[in-house]
DNA sequence: CGTGAAATTGAGCCTTGTCAAGACGAGTGG
DNA sequence: CCACTCGTCTTGACAAGGCTCAATTTCACG
């Protein structure tokens, strides 16, 4: 990790009307007059792995759409620890809590190279005043952060090690049952556990073949298996 | 616990606008005209500790304010563990996914004796249509289940047994230091324990002079040894 | 080819889970 | 009023799981 500058970059000025995901993303019900209340640029932007999008604490200026790649959201604890409490993906929106003129409640970092688009908050602010078709995408939005935080507790912190790795990784399969983990120590904080027993754990899967590892981080999974692993009926 | 039927009362009709704790409650923002809109019933109900609210799955028809008391939000899974997921007290809402028509996504139990104010979905629905007072309110309450459920993942599953005990007593105590605590069953539900291990965690505390048993179950607290513990200082 | 960060592996210890037995308390029926 | 019952809490002993610390190995990058 020693680019620090150079992996974030601008892609351009989007264009709301023409998005090519419009229909998953926060602005899928506007209307076409609601579009000119736009009245300051929605920037996108790409981040390398490891780059920050925002910071805990920092000042809520601007919400994101994420528009393809993996988001860890971080919280740290007063002495230190830190715990990955919610993964965004495809279509998500990050830093709600702007819209309510808060600070940012977690950092979030990039995890798989991600592309985002950079909402002003008085653009929400705005939007939320004038028109009524964006509030429903809001509670949506809340409620679906809400509920993805309880599953995240009750499927990821709870039961032993194995289970909570292979209900991580029927998370992150995609149609073909390929997965790319990332770093050990990530996934610990996100299970709750040690980068020690997280990688003794991912070379078990391995060793059972219940994974096979392709390239580096990258894995074919065997999902009969491992939703066998994730309900301990193994 | 053998009452099942008796333990549900209805205790009158809100007349909302007088409500005692209206400051706290999703409807605080309300002008005097929006009151008019109101054209359902709102029951106040009260619910002996144990008593179910409302069930997972069951269909959201309406939501609550907590107007006293402590309530459980309970997650299951698949295989049957459990998992709770919240604390709802004095000025909180449950059930918020009613308003989006959602069926509700925990079982709502309430640990202590507990005063709700029963709010039809078709209230909140009319409301958010008519007056934009509202949105505020909703907003602000999805933020705060938001961030509790965030923080219940980095307090109370993470560390070492003593530590989330510690945690969790500190969260509980009021101004005095005093804290109800509930069944080991719940304890251990809330901190991802077994029933035994926190009865044997409880038991410590009060062999360390760290919390003294006033009552069944009413415990006077150390809140600096508490803290201590809880930061793993000690 | 050297360097440093991340991943892996091993050994021992501490924490937690498991299973089982006993204690306690509230409510029941004689 | 007392014995009985049932559920919960507590405690013990043991096993298993997870953590810590330390030593290697691997790999990307200069």
């Amino acid at each position: 990790m020693k680019r620090t500058q150079i992996d974030a970059a601008w892609k351009g000025t989007a264009n709301c009307e023409d998005c090519g995901i419009r229909d998953l993303v926060l602005f899928a019900d506007l209307a076409e007059p609601d579009f000119n209340l736009i009245h300051l640029p929605i920037d996108e932007i790409a981040f390398e792995p490891g780059a920050t999008i925002y910071s805990s604490g920092g000042d809520g200026a601007t919400l994101y759409t994420i528009r393809s790649g993996l988001v860890k959201l971080v919280q740290y604890l007063p002495d230190g620890t830190q715990r990955i409490v919610r993964l965004l993906r495809h279509g998500a929106t990050a830093g709600l809590e702007a819209t309510l003129g808060q600070p940012y409640e977690h950092t979030a970092i990039a995890l798989h190279p991600t592309q985002v688009c950079r909402i002003p908050r008085q653009v929400v602010e705005r939007l939320s005043r004038e028109t009524p078709r964006l509030h429903s995408q809001l509670m949506q939005r809340w409620h679906a952060a809400l509920r993805q935080a309880d599953d995240w507790l009750t499927e990821l912190s709870t039961g032993k090690a194995p289970q909570r790795l292979a209900r991580l990784m029927l998370q992150l399969a995609d149609g073909e049952g390929h997965v790319t983990l990332f770093s050990r120590e990530d996934v610990g904080s996100m299970l709750g556990i040690t980068t020690e027993h997280a990688s003794r754990t991912v070379a078990e899967f391995k060793r059972n073949g219940i994974i096979t590892e392709l390239s580096a981080n990258r894995y074919r999974c065997d999902l009969a298996q491992l939703s066998c692993v994730a309900s301990a009926e193994c």
